[in-house]
Parts: structure tokens; C-alpha cells; sequence
RNA sequence: GCGCGAGUAGCUCAACGGAUAGAGCAUCUGACUACGGAUCAGAAGGUUGGGGGUUCGAAUCCCUUCUCGCGCACCA
């Protein structure tokens, strides 16, 4: 059953294409209406400005193009009341009983409110964190950690066919000297001057010796690689480890090692150059990257022969896309972003489109606060914060929640005392809290026996102005979904269940639930008892969307 | 120098080109002796960094300028 948001919709299209079909307007009809819900209800339910945006092809006044589709809308199922108003809005106020059947809807469909086709049949690869397996992940990679994964789960909901994956920086000269730190630590040797500091790196050199303690005696050439090997299995480990205590799950580890074990490095470069945009010079060989926009090319094999990182990233774009992914999307910090260009233009060297097939993401960074002071990130005073240490201090559910909640590419401040305070300063417990306290009051709804049975359920009830703004806000979920989905932002789930949260405490607050003393429950409790079910699938719903918990009890 | 991002209330941040730019915190007022006060109602707080432009309408798009962050390797 279409969605009242749907039927709308398509009641206003069809209204359009009328005028349109009769000639009294010149135009086309819009792929999607814009349609919102108004701040100030004195605008009716919903509003649209789609007669704003035809006046100028119809070369007519924007009033008169409202009046000629609010004309049609009048007597629509539903509608109780179209009205014009400023340069050209056209205000549209429903029946109340017609919007109540929305809780039957969500009752009905449960776990998949909410979820859409808008992405139906589209295969993503989403890759995000992919560090260097040389040490713990830290508050950089958290965010990714978090939003990542959300964003998976928000793909999914509208329709796409999602396959998350880590690529393992494993190769190159990181790890030689990564496996050299660890090798000094547990030789007794000073660390490299350019190597690994961290305490960590003394940890992993008593484990790897604990696993092997033959592998100090081994002879020089052979006891480097061992112990490289060794500690980054350790590592990656340990940050699959993390991962998963933060909820966040990949489908594929892919190993930059296995890319050129398996030839795709060549490979790919066989394929950019049968596209055309290979050339040698000096001894190199270089994709020509500038004729896509990059501000220069870039070397795919040096000239003496070895491989480029740049190359690596070629090769695995163009596995990606072999694989059958039809859209590549990578999550980058913001000391990456100079790699938007050449990424795009790898795309396009393939002969893919860049607009379509391949979409990159920036974060930027996260700064923490503790103590009301900024904790500076240095490695070499040894205050990173990791992952792990993060979810210790404040917990899976804040740390996450904190991290979707704002767009990634603005810079954001996490104060850590703030996050381990259970108030509204901290928003994930208010959104939490609402969904606890529809609980309780269903628990308290099971002791009196009062049934929630949909047959049950008159919606001419539910005619209040809180139960109508909470009607109206569950509504708009799915949209919000897609939105989040389309424009790759699940901070808008967040925002939107706190939203969501407040207007049920509004409604909570004027509007009674279960009888009181020894009064007999009614239809007008049942009615809002379902309305309250729904509210509470819809919060299970979006915050299942960011990976927090929805509790109980609290 | 070039490129990317950011600049919105005292603070942290929102806002598909839409109506009076919104929340939370902080500040000030109020509200339950019956559903969870981790709540609700209200007040105050703004030249959306500055200046131009586009249009019915701009925080949003274009130009210009200032400030901050980050990048500009035959490194990984």
C-alpha cells in the first residue's frame, strides 16, 4: 500500500499532468514533487512549492498555476482542506482519521518500515577505514568505523545490494618497517629512528615471541620477514577484534598483497592502456589522469621497474568494477582528499562514468575534548586515542551515535565528559530514553490487560494536535531514509529520531495513554497505545539504522 | 602559489533553492502528591565572516575577498 506522502504525491502529478494534457499550463510535470511538512501549522499538513517552480515555463503567475492544480486536488480522498498561500504555496490538510491509518501501515510492516527501492538492483562497494595493519585504529578511523557502517546499513534499507569491505594496506614500505619496530622491541635493538613508537609495538614483540620463541634465533634475513609476518597477523586481528566489539562488520578484508599476487596490477594496466591513457616516459609508465581533470598524471611504474601505490589503487578500482560492482564508494580522511581527482579520473581512464560509477567521501577530522581541554593526537607523546579506548570511556552506543550524528564533512569536537553524562546534552540517550518509556508504558498496558489488538484500532480517535504531529512525523521516515540513502548521509536518521523523540515526549506529556485509577480503558487508549507501538518500531527502526541499541529498560 | 573543505545564537551543531534560519547545552520563567522528571511548556539569544550577482525567493548557486584546517612525491 503506497505511503499517504505516495498517494500525494501522485495526486499532485496527476494534477499537473491534467493541466498540463488541457493546455491551460505549458510545461513538464517534475519526476518528484517536493513536498514538506510545514514549521508552522497554521500551513496545513503538508505543503508543496511545485507551482512556484512551473510559473516560469508556464509563463504564468505563480498563484494562478496553484490555483489551477489546487482545483484538482480538492475532493481527492483524504484531502479535507487545499489552500494557496503567499507567492504561491499550495497548502494541503488531511483528514485525521485517514492519517491515523499510517499505524496500521507501520504495525503491519514492522522491521521493514521505512525501507525502499529507491536503490533496487544497485550493487555498491563501499570501502571505508581501510588502514594500515601497523597499529590500533584510532579516533580517525572511529568516525569511518561508525558512519561506514551506518551508511551500509542505510544503502541496504533502500534497496541496494551492499557489500562492505576493508582494504588491508599490507604492502610496501610501512610494513617493513613496522616489522622492523617490532623486531627491535623484542631484540632488545633501539627502534628505527623512522619506526613504529608506540607501546603497542612492544606488546605485539612479547607476543610474537610467546607464539615463537624460536623466532629470535633466527638468522638475520630470515627472522625480519618472520616477525613482519607475525605481527601484522596480530594486528589485523586485533582490529577485527575492536571492530567487532564496535559493531561494525565487513564482508570482504581484501589484501592490497592478493591484488598483485593474482597479476591485477598489470592487469589493470593492460586494460587503462587498451582505453588509451598509458604513456611512458623517462622510463616510467604513466596514466595520463590530466585528461580527466587531475592536476597531474601519475606514475603507475617507476622507472625502476617497481610499482607505484597509485598503481595499486588502479588495479583495485578496476577489480572492483570486475567484480560487478556498479558503484565504487571510498571513504577518505581529509589528508586524502587531494585523491578525489586522481580517483575519479581512474574511472574515467577506465571508461567508466565518474559521476556514476564511482563516489568518494570526506571526513574530516574529529577533535576530542576531555577536561575542557582539546587532547592533542601525537603519536609521539603517545596520546592517540584509539578505538578501543573511545568505546571504553563512553561506551558502543554514545561513541557511535555521537559520530553519525553530524555530516562528515564538517570538522567536529567530541567532548568526552559530555558523552558520559546521561542527559540531554548528550542526545542519543534522549532518543534511547523515549523508546524505554514506550516500553514501560506497554508493559504497564500488558498488566491491565488492555488489547493491542490492529482490529482494534479506531483512528477517528487519534484527532488531538499531538497525536496528529506525531502522525505526521512517523510519516516522513521513509523519506528520510532515502534522502539519507541518496545523498549518502545517515546523520539525517540521527537527526531525524531526535526529532522524532521530541515529539513523542510532546505528545507523552498532553495526551493520557492508559486509563487512570479504576477508569475502564476505552477505545481512545487503544488507539493510543498502537500509536505508541509504532512510534516505538519506528525509533527500533532508525536507531538499528546507526547501530545503537534500543533499550527496555534503561 | 594551486586545489579541497569549513566559517550560522555564548558553546556544540542542523537546515532537497522555499514561508518568521532551527535544535541541544548554557542563562532566565514555569509544570506532575497517578503512564519512567533521562520529561514537558515558555523567554531571551542572529547583519548565516565581508562585499557584489543570479531569481518570485539565497545560509544554500555564481564571482570576489578575509580567516581557519588539510593536501599538492617515480612516499605509503
Amino acid at each position: 500500500m503506497p505511503s499517504q506522502i505516495e498517494q500525494l504525491e501522485a495526486a499532485i502529478k496527476a494534477a499537473i499532468d491534467r493541466a498540463i494534457t488541457t493546455g491551460e499550463i505549458v510545461g513538464v510535470t517534475p519526476l518528484s514533487i517536493s513536498l514538506e511538512r510545514p514549521k508552522n501549522r497554521d500551513h496545513g499538513d503538508y505543503a508543496t512549492s511545485v507551482a512556484l517552480q512551473l510559473a516560469k515555463a508556464a509563463e504564468k503567475n505563480p498563484r494562478e498555476v496553484a490555483q489551477l492544480i489546487a482545483e484538482q486536488l480538492q475532493g481527492v480522498d483524504g484531502i479535507s482542506k487545499v489552500e494557496i498561500a503567499g507567492p504561491g504555496f499550495i497548502n494541503i490538510t488531511l483528514n485525521r482519521a485517514d492519517q491515523a491509518e499510517l499505524v496500521s501501515t507501520i504495525l503491519t510492516a514492522g522491521k521493514e518500515y521505512g525501507r525502499g527501492k529507491a536503490l533496487a538492483g544497485v550493487r555498491i562497494n563501499l570501502e571505508f577505514i581501510s588502514a594500515n595493519p601497523t597499529g590500533p585504529l584510532h579516533l580517525g578511523h572511529t568516525r569511518w568505523a561508525a558512519v561506514g557502517d551506518s551508511l551500509g546499513r542505510v544503502l541496504t534499507a533502500a534497496g541496494a545490494d551492499v557489500t562492505r569491505e576493508f582494504y588491508i594496506n599490507d604492502r610496501g614500505n610501512q610494513m617493513d618497517l613496522f616489522g622492523a619496530s617490532v623486531e627491535a622491541a623484542a631484540m632488545g635493538n633501539p627502534i628505527p629512528a623512522d619506526g613504529y613508537q608506540g607501546e603497542y609495538i612492544g606488546d605485539l614483540a612479547k607476543e610474537v615471541v610467546a607464539n615463537n620463541p624460536a623466532i629470535t634465533s633466527l638468522p638475520e634475513g630470515a627472522r625480519h620477514p618472520a616477525f613482519r609476518e607475525a605481527a601484522y597477523a596480530l594486528q589485523l586481528k586485533d582490529q577485527q577484534r575492536v571492530l567487532d566489539i564496535f559493531g561494525t562488520h565487513f564482508d570482504i578484508w581484501f589484501s592490497e598483497r592478493s591484488l598483485h599476487e593474482q597479476g591485477a596490477v598489470e592487469h589493470g594496466v593492460e586494460k587503462l592502456r587498451d582505453q588509451g591513457h598509458v604513456f611512458e616516459q623517462e622510463g616510467a609508465i604513466w596514466l595520463r589522469t590530466t585528461d580527466f581533470g587531475d592536476d597531474k598524471d601519475r606514475v603507475l611504474t617507476k622507472s625502476d621497474g617497481s610499482l607505484t601505490y597509485f598503481s595499486s589503487d588502479t588495479a583495485y578500482y578496476i577489480n572492483k568494477r570486475e567484480r560487478g560492482f556498479d558503484i565504487c564508494i571510498y571513504m577518505l580522511g581529509a589528508d586524502h582528499h587531494g585523491y578525489i581527482g586522481r580517483l575519479k579520473a581512474i574511472a574515467a581512464c577506465a571508461g567508466d562514468d565518474p559521476e556514476y560509477n564511482i563516489d568518494v567521501l570526506i571526513g574530516q577530522l574529529v577533535k576530542i575534548m576531555e577536561g575542557g581541554q582539546e587532547v592533542k593526537l601525537s603519536k609521539r607523546a603517545g596520546t592517540i586515542i584509539t578505538l578501543e579506548e573511545l568505546v571504553e570511556k563512553v561506551g558502543v552506543d554514545a561513541a557511535r551515535y555521537t559520530l553519525i550524528r553530524y555530516p562528515v564533512d564538517t570538522p567536529m569536537v567530541m567532548d568526552v565528559d559530555v558523552l558520559k553524562r546521561n542527559t540531554n546534552e548528550n542526545p542519543v540517550y534522549y532518543v534511547q530514553y523515549a523508546h524505554a518509556r514506550i516500553a514501560a508504558v506497554l508493559r504497564n498496558a500488558a498488566d491491565l490487560n488492555i488489547s493491542l489488538d490492529l482490529n482494534n484500532l479506531d483512528t477517528s480517535q487519534l484527532s488531538h494536535d499531538r497525536e496528529n504531529e506525531l502522525l505526521g512525523k512517523l510519516a516522513e521516515y521513509p523519506r528520510i531514509v532515502a534522502t539519507a540513502a541518496e545523498l549518502r548521509q545517515p546523520h539525517r536518521i540521527a537527526r531525524y529520531l531526535e526529532d522524532l523523540a521530541g515529539t513523542y515526549h510532546g505528545f507523552y506529556a498532553d495526551c493520557r495513554v492508559l486509563p487512570m485509577g479504576e477508569e475502564n480503558s476505552t477505545a481512545l487508549h487503544t488507539a493510543r497505545l498502537l500509536l505508541c507501538t509504532s512510534t516505538k518500531v519506528v525509533i527500533a527502526n532508525g536507531l538499528d539504522l546507526l547501530g545503537v541499541s534500543a533499550p527496555e529498560r534503561m
